[in-house]
DNA sequence: GCATAGTTCGAACGATCGTTCGAATTTGGA
DNA sequence: TCCAAATTCGAACGATCGTTCGAACTATGC
């Protein structure tokens, strides 16, 4: 790798460690210059300006998380598989890459809706692969489930899942392999073995 | 009600509209001006200052959700009730209440860590309140489980309901209490009723 | 040692921010 | 009708923001 990438990539996991602690928009090019050791104007050799950088830290982040879980559900392919299987795996990847990545993970869960324009619409390209990803083995895991209610499950999983970076210390009592287990267990538990008829609108 | 009260309450309101679309750190004071027919300087007479206006907002909102889960449990006093049923009126609240106050919700559930010192201090003080009726409720329910999964079990199911956020449309399919069965459904299904051991550490 | 390309930075620009101030206006009771 | 209190607002202030510019510095191949 050239050393203007390795230079551009520690620039970019700084700057994704100071937005995830101030937040985005309250971050100044100040701060990442002081966080970073370059000087203000330097950091514009490297991106074009705020919001580039922040795209680059969200597309880098999605993009990685994407590739990881398409790589982890290899092991286990469709059709050879117990499809509940799969979706722990996909689970599994998902929470133990969020909190070894958990600066870049928060600044993509919660400076979702902070680009603009063509930026947006890119990040949100990969988000739509992640989410068809997860629905798909939601399809396999519960087929007799409607669609609207597989749709909602889909995003309340992975509220449990983002909400981490309200909350987890990774200096804490639980680890990332025994948060994954429990969430994994939760909403399989729930939404896979639930053979039982909702409360609501049971069948 | 005084018609100063009044007035303040729409400008709580309206503010809370525009820092949910809009983000509170790129939301102006110029903004909040021309979304509540006031001028700029006028907002100054019901408010400090913009961290003031929002400290009001997210108190409001927290206030009334926890006394709201209260009232809520009082139908289903502790000793009389199975606890399971306890918790499942606790997730319907919250589900309810946050669909009916997405505005608000969202600026309590995103903005959380947007105030500073003393006021972020007092907000923190109810969200404390709130999370501790919760693990009460799950005490009750899974008396057997070890406190951290416990701990991290209340989270994961905040993350499930205040994720709403991020995805819920209320024109959309599924109206609120549908999925606040939904949730109750797959949090209680793998958590309460989960008999069978943690894949990770099983008893 | 020289020329070229790659990299860094001090200093400044215009724009926009939250807030303030005193005056103008409106309200409500005597 | 009149006065005091309550309420609104135009205009401006100082601070801070993201970005730019040209010069200075550094590394590399010859």
């Amino acid at each position: 790798m050239r050393p203007y990438d390795e230079r551009l990539d520690r620039f970019l996991s700084r700057a994704a460690k100071v937005f995830a602690d101030q937040g985005y928009h309250s971050t100044t090019m100040r701060d990442l210059a002081a966080a970073t050791g370059m000087s203000l104007a330097g950091m514009y050799y490297y991106v074009r300006g705020k919001e580039e950088l922040l795209h680059r830290i969200q597309e880098r982040c999605f993009t990685r998380v994407l590739a990881g879980a398409e790589r982890a559900l290899e092991g286990v392919g469709r059709g050879h598989a117990d499809p509940v299987e799969r979706l722990q795996t996909f689970i599994r990847h998902h929470v133990t890459f969020f909190a070894a990545n958990l600066a870049e993970m928060k600044v993509l869960s919660h400076e979702a809706n902070s680009l603009t324009g063509e930026r947006q619409r890119k990040v949100n390209a990969i988000k739509r692969r992640y989410v068809d990803l997860l629905e798909g083995l939601l399809r396999d895991v519960a087929p007799d489930e409607p669609a609207v209610e597989r749709s909602a499950a889909a995003y309340a999983l992975f509220g449990m899942m983002n909400w981490i970076y309200n909350w987890y210390d990774p200096a804490g009592e639980i680890d990332p392999d025994r948060l994954a287990g429990l969430i994994a267990r939760v909403f399989i538990g729930g939404f896979a073995d639930a053979r039982s008829p909702s409360p609501v609108h049971g069948g």
